[in-house]
Formats: C-alpha cells, structure tokens, sequence
DNA sequence: GTCTATATCTGGATAGAC
DNA sequence: GTCTATCCAGATATAGAC
C-alpha cells in the first residue's frame, strides 16, 4: 500500500522526510560548508537563507545575469563584502542552487521506490514524490530551470545526467507495467516525456495554478486520470 | 473537413501559409522596416538573418544577457557599428523577436479557425496549427520562451495577453464540446494547461525529439490520443 | 563577521573617417 | 553602409579598517 494515499498525503509526506523549513536550510548549509568563509553555523544558515530568498526574488523580477551582486547587497542588507564571504564568486552562488537539488531529491525520493508494488502504484508514487517535492521546493525547481545557461560544464553535465535518470525510470515503470498486463501498449518515450512535462509544469507556471486554487492534490489527482486513461487497459 | 488532414499534412500547411524562408524573413524585415537605418531591402533582410540567426546561436549557449554584442559582433562577422545600423539597441532586438510571433501568428493561425466545425476538429485544428507553426519557427519560438526577463512591461503585457487568447480559445472549445455532449465533463482549466503544456514541449524540448527521431506527425497524433481518450465520450 | 573604498575590467553605445 | 576608436556606466571582485 502506498505510503502516502490518503486524504492526508502531502501532510504524511512532509512529516516523513527531512523537508521542514529548518531541515531544508541545514542540509544546505551542510552540503556547502566547506566553501563558506563564516565558521558560525546560525549566522551562516540565517545568512545563507537571506541570500537564497532574495536571489530567487531577484532572478524571479530580472533574471539571474541581469540581477547584479549591488542588487542583491540591497535586497539582502547585506555588503558586497558580507556577501562573498557565503558566495565565492556570483556564479557559485547559482551553481549551490542548482547542487542542492539532486541532492534533496536523493534524500526523499530516492530510496523510497519499490520494484515489488504493482507498476500503477509505483508510477503514482513518482509521480506524487515528485509533485510533493517540488511543491515543497517550488522556488528552487522554478529558479533551476530558468536558470541553466550560467552553469559550469560538469554541473550541466550533472543536470542532463539527472534527467536521463528520471526519464528511465519512467520509462522502466510503463515498461513493466506493459509486460504484465496491466498497460497497453504506448510509445514509452513520447509518455514519459508527456509525464515529466507535466511534473514540471506544476512549478513553471505555480503562479496560474495558484491564481485558479488548484492545489497539489487535485493536480495529482488530474495528471493520475489523464494517464490513467492513456495507459490503463480498458 | 479540415483542409490539413490527411497523409500530408505537414507540407499542405506550408504551402497554404506565408511560412517559407523568404517570406518568413521578408515578413519580419516589413514588421521592423522603420527602426531600421539601413535602407536597401535586400541588404536589410541579409543581414538581419544573419543577426537573428547568430543570436539565436548564442543565446542557446549562454543565454541572451550573457551573450554581448562583441560576441554578437564575431559571431555575425560585422562590426558594432553596423550592428547597431541594425537593431537599434541590445534590448531592441530581443523584442524586435517577440513582437514578431504573434504577427506571425495571426497570419497563420488567427483566421483559419471556424465556430461551426466541430468541436473535436477545432481542437485538432488548434493543436495541429501550433505544431506546424512552431515546428517551422522552432528557435525563434525557443528564443521567446526562454528570454522573457528582457522585455519592456508594454511587450511582457501583450505577451500575457497573447497566451490568455489561446488559452481561453482552448476553454471555449471544450466547452462547447461539453455542452454539445461530445466531451465529458472535465476541468477546462487544467485541461487547457495541459494541452498548451503539451504543445510548448514541442519547442522547447526539440532536440529530444529531434534525437528520437519523432516527426510532429507523430507528435500530434499522440497528443490527439492522450486529449481524445480523456475528453471524449466513450 | 561586516563594512567601506577601490581596483580592474567588460559591456553597451556612439562619433566620425572612409 | 561599414569600420575603427573611444566614451563611460556599471559589473565583479578584493583589500583592509573596524
């Protein structure tokens, strides 16, 4: 049975993996430490925390290559001094961004996935974890895929490396569930790339889904239905 | 019947639009002509498809507030000065690219869709439409989804305005389709969201399809399965 | 740990010769 | 119509006082 069904879904899940707003901020500044100048760990997750939020805000407004590090000293408080000393360098400071993420999703969904349960369930467990965890991390996804052209080639790398990951396991479950019977036949990439884009839509466009009320659990409810439909032998 | 059904559709649709090279490049050189300071046309047109094609290059690979007009300079083979003959400034020839979309739009799309169609082949119409039209202009419409933050507010505003239109198109034909009982009941916004979700994937992932070999034939077909086993009636 | 002041460079933009 | 040379605002980044 899966975890989080339920009417309680994505409050069981965020009571079951390490994603409050303290566990967040702590496993950033942990997974970065060794390149942060501040030795106080409160300062610097505070700080760290000031920088991150006005870096999204920022980017959200102009773009992170026409935000400068002037616009972020006064959005923050802080001086341009200040700043480098949790920074390194501006584009460092997208590149933890954009580290940080594989690094959540191998946190509270990685391990989570069971090739024993029946391929529906664990097709609506991906796609739930991933709906869940973006929800929770909706600016950082947001800021990560607007923002991929300022990256080092090995983090670009990392990224391509990270979808192609996702996309098999997709791929693996419609798969599985064709040779059992319980799909129908379907092309396996055009279906997995239609599910990804509808994962990711759910943070691109957050702002229309907010606007018409839509909340994470219909959403859920609607890309189930819709594939269900597609998939499902009738 | 819908004029672009049929085993070549594709070609059918280029050949009843102005959507060849030629006219594409003339139609943008017209939409520009006054902010232009060169003044023999078919140097202008030459030479802006040189720009435009450099810029969509570049932009690519490091994104457009990255990519300087030096940068620009060589990659075109001109100097800045004639450049700026041109464009007029860096921010102009960002927007001089999106204003020329919906233009091109209307004159392909806009016209062609009939209320007294059914409801099912004005939805294929629409679909089919946005395919072709982005398959033809698939890095300018890239280009636009990807560098919005650029824009002045008058040109961020008509663009809004732009994907309300479609959207609420998109609304309107399902609902008629509801009404006449040829749908089944189903939540227009999130299925207008995903339709256009499905349609800008397209472009914007054009190079995964591109690698899997999948043609928009293809591809609408398949949207067209995914959207017909969930709205119609069974 | 944080600030101010400053070094250094790069970008957009233009003037004026050809 | 095109090029070269140049202006200058604004960017990243750092040094050193507090």
């Amino acid at each position: 049975m899966n975890q989080w069904q339920g009417e309680n879904n994505f409050a069981i899940f965020k009571s079951s993996v390490p994603i409050s707003n303290q566990q967040v901020w702590q496993a950033f500044y942990q997974l970065h430490k060794e390149k942060i100048q501040v030795q106080k760990e409160k300062v610097a997750i505070e700080k760290l925390k000031t920088i991150i939020k006005a870096t999204f805000k920022l980017s959200n407004q102009k773009g992170f290559s026409l935000m400068s590090l002037r616009d972020l000293s006064q959005e923050t408080g802080m001086s341009m001094g200040s700043l480098y000393a949790y920074i390194g360098s501006k584009t460092q400071l997208a590149e933890m961004v954009h580290q940080f993420l594989p690094h959540m999703f191998d946190l509270c969904i990685g391990e989570q996935l069971d090739h024993k349960e029946s391929p529906q369930q664990q097709l609506n467990k991906l796609i739930r974890g991933h709906i869940f965890i973006t929800e929770c991390l909706q600016p950082w996804f947001f800021f990560a895929f607007m923002e991929t052209k300022h990256l080092s080639r090995s983090i670009k790398q990392l990224a391509k490396d990270n979808e192609a990951k996702s996309e098999i396991l997709l791929g693996n479950i419609i798969e599985q569930g064709e040779k059992e019977g319980v799909f129908s036949q379907s092309d396996k990439f055009l279906t997995s790339m239609m599910i990804k884009s509808l994962l990711q839509n759910w943070y691109v466009k957050r702002n229309k889904y907010k606007q018409s009320k839509t909340d994470c659990e219909s959403y859920i409810r609607f890309i189930e239905q819709v594939i269900g439909n597609y998939l499902e032998k009738s």
